[in-house]
DNA sequence: TTGCTCCTCACGTCACGTGAGGTGGC
DNA sequence: TTGCTCCTCACGTCACGTGAGGTGGC
C-alpha cells in the first residue's frame, strides 16, 4: 500500500471529473458545460489541457444544484441566481466564524434568513402541486375500488 | 346577440389553437411540436394549411400532459408511453359503459388499477424528495432561529 | 373588405449527448 | 511503458422559441 505525501484536508482536490461527476449523479460533460457558463469555477486554476480536480466540498455544491433543478425545475440561469446567493451565504458564514461581536453576528444571520425564506416557498408551492395530483390519483383508485365492491 | 347553428356539445371542436394553447398553459408552437412527434392528433382531420381545432377534451389531456411533465419531470419520450397508457384506459372505459356483464366489468376495473398504482409509484417518490429538501431547509432555518435567541 | 389569427418552413437556443483525435498521469 | 482517463473541438439532439412570408375565417 502507498502512503500519500501529505494529510486529506477536507478542501483537497483529489477527485478527478469521473468520479466526481459519478457522486453527484452527473456526467463529465455535464460538469464541463457547468463550467463553460459559469455555474461552477472550473475545479481550480488549471493550466490548458490539463486534467480538472475537485474537492469535497464541489460535490456538495453540485448535488445541491442538480436536486434543486430536478426538484424545482429551475432553468441554469435560475440556478445560476440561486447559486450566487447561495455564495454570498457562504461569505457570509465566513464572515461570521470570523467575528466574535455579537451585533455583528445578529446582523449576519439576520441575512441569511430571508434566502431560506425564499428557497422554502419555492419548494412548498411545489409540494402542493405534487400533493393535488397525489390526492386526485387516489380518487380515482378510490373510485374504481368502490366499484369492484359494488360488483362483488 | 347571435346564435350558433348548433347546439354545444362537449366534444365539439370549437377552440383554435391560441386559446387552446393558453388554456392548457403552453403556446401554440408547443402545441403543434406535441403533434409533431405524435403526442397529439393534430386537432381532428384537417386539409394542409387549414387551422387547427379543439375540443374541452383536448384541453384536459394536454393539461394532463403539462402537468405530469413539469411535477414528475418525464421526458416526452416517456409521457408519450404514459399516454398510451392512459389511451388504452379510456378505450377501457368505453368497453366499461359499453358492456353490462358485472364479470367483465371487473375484468375491466382490475386492469385500471395497477395503471393508476403506477402514476402514484411516481408521485410518491417525487413528494418524499421534495419532502427531504423541504425538511432540511427547515433545519437550517431552525438553527439560524436558535443563533438569534442565543444572541439575544 | 379589413385585421387578426392562423399556416408552414426554417433557423436559433438551451442543456446537454456523442464521437474524433490527441495527451496526461498513476 | 502501457492503459485508462482525461483533454478539446465540433456536430447531434430534444423541446421548444422566434421570426419570415403567406393564407384562412369571423
Amino acid at each position: 500500500m502507498t502512503t500519500k505525501s501529505h494529510t486529506e484536508t477536507p478542501g483537497e482536490r483529489h477527485l478527478r471529473i469521473g468520479p466526481f461527476a459519478e457522486l453527484t449523479g452527473t456526467t463529465p460533460r455535464t460538469i464541463r458545460y457547468y463550467e463553460e457558463i459559469g455555474l461552477l469555477a472550473g475545479g481550480g486554476e488549471r493550466e490548458q489541457g490539463k486534467h480538472r480536480n475537485y474537492t469535497q466540498q464541489d460535490v456538495d455544491r453540485i448535488r445541491e444544484i442538480v436536486r434543486l433543478k430536478n426538484l424545482l425545475g429551475l432553468s441554469l440561469e435560475q440556478l445560476s441566481q440561486l447559486l450566487e446567493a447561495e455564495t454570498a451565504r457562504a461569505a457570509l458564514r465566513k464572515e461570521y466564524r470570523a467575528t466574535e461581536d455579537p451585533a455583528e453576528r445578529r446582523r449576519i444571520l439576520e441575512q441569511i434568513l430571508p434566502h431560506i425564506e425564499q428557497q422554502l416557498d419555492l419548494v412548498r408551492s411545489r409540494r402542493a402541486e405534487i400533493e393535488q395530483l397525489e390526492s386526485e390519483l387516489l380518487d380515482k383508485q378510490q373510485l374504481v375500488r368502490q366499484r369492484l365492491e359494488e360488483l362483488a
